[in-house]
DNA sequence: GAATTATCTGAACACCCGTTCAAATCAAAG
DNA sequence: CTTTGATTTGAACGGGTGTTCAGATAATTC
């Protein structure tokens, strides 16, 4: 036996990614298995090999596509009028973006340290990039004189650790609905940062 | 050969516990060999079964050890007259906690999916009792009409996941001391949820 | 100083790992 | 319908895994 009917590339693909960022989001990178991702997929470990070069590639790829679309998705945004406009579209947009792909979002802050050096620097840096977004946001806002805070930098990565700390305790069948949530955070950056 | 001089059980139990705490944070849990902790201690891995009878319990015994100090370390705080004041008395104590123990606060969030599910359950149940001491504070501080949040439980989570987030950023040759880094993250905390 | 006990070694157990590759099979092209 | 090329299998590679345990050695007790 061999090619299996039905088999294709554009089909494989794709499954080895989202079976790969199934289990590493479930597992841990480190626990998971090339078996069990081809298994996942319904293939033999040595046809994973078709789609990358090897699991270190699976997983910064599946970060990489993480943190580009993040980035891209942030940039379609509009440019609002004011910095309490600007700040209340980031927080909203965050909570969003990051409840839409929990998996993607988990492995990206959990698999740093199984990064090489080198994958490691690339998804950090474009880490830096987003995160400078809301400290451009906040400077305008001190600059403006509508915000006080005392170092936008760290300001900053305040406010991002508040915003996806959602994502380990927010259930679509809990108590509160999205915007809910949403309008409750933004309360909270809005009062923080005010002047 | 077998037993080595000066061996005590004494001296190996807490430096088997110092090394898997280190490599555990530096490699993460599934990526630590028992082999690795040995070699780190100096000794082989069979000696480490005289310590701890399986690798999973050697992760549990670090992760409710850490539970049980920060719980100990906590209710042995003062109790502050006034709302604000038990929460600024809370923003100081968690940064400085979690600033003296990086690797224990690490591994405590990182490797919760590797524990078994019992194991999962009381690590949690702790974790939950932490927060609602800060979830208490703040409902305090409403009945009083100091703070304004719209659900005390949520803003504990969210302050909660502010405050830890200084661990991933603060580096101790950096720009800032801790006491400036409390000073601002007190000062976001107290605007946030303020009245 | 001999007997006892705590501690550790070293080898073994059964199994899993990421990766490679010739051979087999299937889909598409001519 | 044959040829070609993409895709997958299955076996193999060298090495690592957590854990157990008889036997060896050091510290302690009498």
């Amino acid at each position: 036996m061999a090619r299996t009917q039905g088999s294709h590339s554009d089909i494989t693909g794709p499954r080895v990614r989202e079976a790969a960022l199934r289990l590493f989001a479930e597992n841990g990178y480190a626990a998971v298995s090339m078996r069990q991702i081809a298994g996942e997929v319904g293939v033999q470990a040595g046809a994973l090999y078709n789609y990358t070069p090897d699991k270190q590639s699976l997983l910064f790829d599946l970060m990489k596509g993480h943190m580009d679309d993040l980035l891209r998705a942030w940039a379609a945004q509009s440019v609002p009028e004011t910095p309490q406009m600007a700040l209340e579209q980031f927080t909203r947009f965050h909570i969003r973006f990051h409840h839409d792909r929990p998996e993607a979002v988990f492995v990206s802050y959990m698999e740093l340290r199984n990064l090489t050096p080198e994958n490691f620097e690339v998804i950090e840096g474009l880490r830096r990039r987003y995160e400078n977004q809301l400290e451009a946001i906040l400077r305008r806002g001190v600059a403006a004189g509508v915000f006080d805070v005392a170092d936008p930098k760290i300001a900053a990565m305040a406010v991002i650790a508040m915003l996806t700390g959602v994502n380990t305790w927010y259930r679509e069948e809990g108590r509160l609905s999205l915007p809910e949530v949403e309008q409750i955070y933004w309360s909270m950056v809005r009062k923080a940062v005010s002047a």
